[in-house]
DNA sequence: AATGAATGAGTTTTCATTCAT
DNA sequence: TATGAATGAAAACTCATTCAT
């Protein structure tokens, strides 16, 4: 009997390293268990499958980071402010933990089309402040969705430069200018 | 003797169809076979593996396509008036082909972490247009690779917020509104 | 309309290299057609399958080289010299067409572990050579057939040696001594 | 946790039975799953591919055959008794494990064209008995390697009897001949 | 909670043979 | 006679999951 705890944690950490270098379905139980130095049943201790572990992984990351999205929010007025923090707190994530945000981009893109459209989505919490600034007349409308993916791409494709080595870490460093980037992009009065 | 270059052509249309609605590595030959309705065996008279299939339907429509973008330019004089060209060739490529276009968004990020950063590369291609622009004061300098990620980030969140129902086809409607975002974001003199 | 003769010449001697090169299982129809510049249907206006050609290819040799052995005992007297005929035709057939010899060898190793014992199996003709011999009180008695046995051991075993680079060609050379060997072993009366 | 060990050992068993039976290529991994009575997966527990079980098993039986044939040397005296031990240790093997011994002269000629010549390898010793004797002039010199594949012909071929049925079982009843042929054949002044 | 051998359905790939041209 | 694309059964191998310990 060992550390159950501490067995969970390590399946953690060595699923997100293994699914971000090697690509989620190209990870198997076996790959797993070898790196974290387990036996390979011992992952049916934590876990009903190898699937529930993706979906555990990746939802309450993509939750708890949308919660931090949400947080990050609160305390500022005024669409720029507002999307100044949401810039930055991607940066700060990516930072922070970059294996678990490549998991994030990772599994959004392939392993599942459709996320549900809810608050604990972070792509919604986007769509919504571009659509309440579209509203409140903070920036020029626009077809119905275009703005947030318009920043969301300013956000998530200098992401993925810094993953292929494109661009240098940190990624904080490229926040402000992602940001004045984006008020310029959305037309916004913000912008000086 | 049976009609090579017809199967050959099904295989290409059933791949790409499969792969965009399972992904790529959920794709057996079995299903590939059935759908494209040929015995299994025969893929391998036309392709030495799966993953060769893959390579080659990724690489050579790749390059195809960076040599569209490449044409789209040349006529073009001036940064503003080149990145229009390109912009407005990756969305008549989506909505030309967008099964084609969303298998090399797919298997770029999916199963080909790093790509050759030569002159058939559409990725390289944009950089090469943003570092050029920066170089002759038509933008200013930004940190090297930034901007062209920025643009990049403009043109494909787009898409894929087609692809997932969040923005209505066809992609070209919003290459003005595209192009626009993305000279403003750069800071183009050209951005009225 | 080719030269059907000549196809099958070719077929034959393609056959003969890749089975003794690569073994007879191992040698793919496909191997085949490619390594004798033909496709691989054709095979089949030759032969009505793999394991037919196998088969001629071996009988046809086998028998033929049977003959070759009986002929060359025809016209000499006593045991000694035709021991000495049938190494020496051995010999001779090694240097002549050692691919075919080889071909030969494998073949009654591995395909066939029991061929017929007729009139027409060079193994049978030195087993009755032996037998006559004893019973014509040429060589003393042995237990039934270990004296062909050790006479073949002496002649197949050298040959293998040649096939495997211990021992330098032409195998003719080493005739002589084969023979010495062998009547000294049967303890012939006709050993010097 | 089931015994591994006993799993293996039946895979071994079976195998070599198999391999002697049928022919190694012919033997497929369901022929050895269904005749050990385990599942095809549970051979790759223990090998990682057919050809892996192959290699090992002739590798380590052979190696040991070949400590086998130098222990029997090692407290004889003088070429005579050598080469009776060497003979004899062959005859108690043929007879002790008959279908090991098959499937060690099987995949010598079929699977492995060349096997290293060290110090492991029952032929090679074979080979150094014979140049030792030659150079302790115990035994007229001949071309380098003829001796020893005279010697190798007249212990192997009578084994391939016994295997065909041209000889009866055991073959340790045929030893003292076998030893006294090889003395004869090769001018040994021991040979009475 | 942990192990790792065993399973068996599923995967990719091979290949002798057939068939339309 | 010749071609080579197509077939489909069978091959080797993979892998998530189960089970006895």
């Amino acid at each position: 009997m060992r550390d159950g705890a501490g067995t969970k944690q390590k399946i953690h950490e060595t699923a997100l390293r293994l699914f971000v270098d090697k690509g989620v379905p190209q990870t198997t139980v076996r790959d797993l268990a070898k790196a974290a130095g387990i036996a390979e049943g011992t992952l049916y201790r934590h876990y009903a499958s190898m699937n529930d572990l993706i979906w555990e992984l990746f939802s309450s990351n993509y939750t708890a980071f949308a919660h931090r999205l949400t947080a990050a929010q609160s305390d500022r007025e005024g669409f720029a402010a507002r999307l100044e923090a949401i810039i930055a707190e991607f940066c700060r994530f990516f930072d922070a933990e970059p294996v678990l945000f490549r998991f994030l981009m990772l599994v959004q893109h392939q392993t599942l089309p459709r996320v549900a459209n809810d608050d604990d989505n972070p792509v919604e919490i986007v769509h919504r402040l571009l659509a309440q600034a579209e509203q409140a007349g903070e920036i020029p409308s626009r077809p119905p969705g275009l703005a947030a993916s318009l920043v969301l791409g300013l956000v998530l494709q200098p992401a993925f430069a810094l993953v292929y080595g494109r661009l240098d870490a940190p990624f904080s460093q490229y926040a402000p200018a992602i940001t004045a980037a984006a008020l310029a992009a959305l037309g916004s009065a913000d912008h000086a």
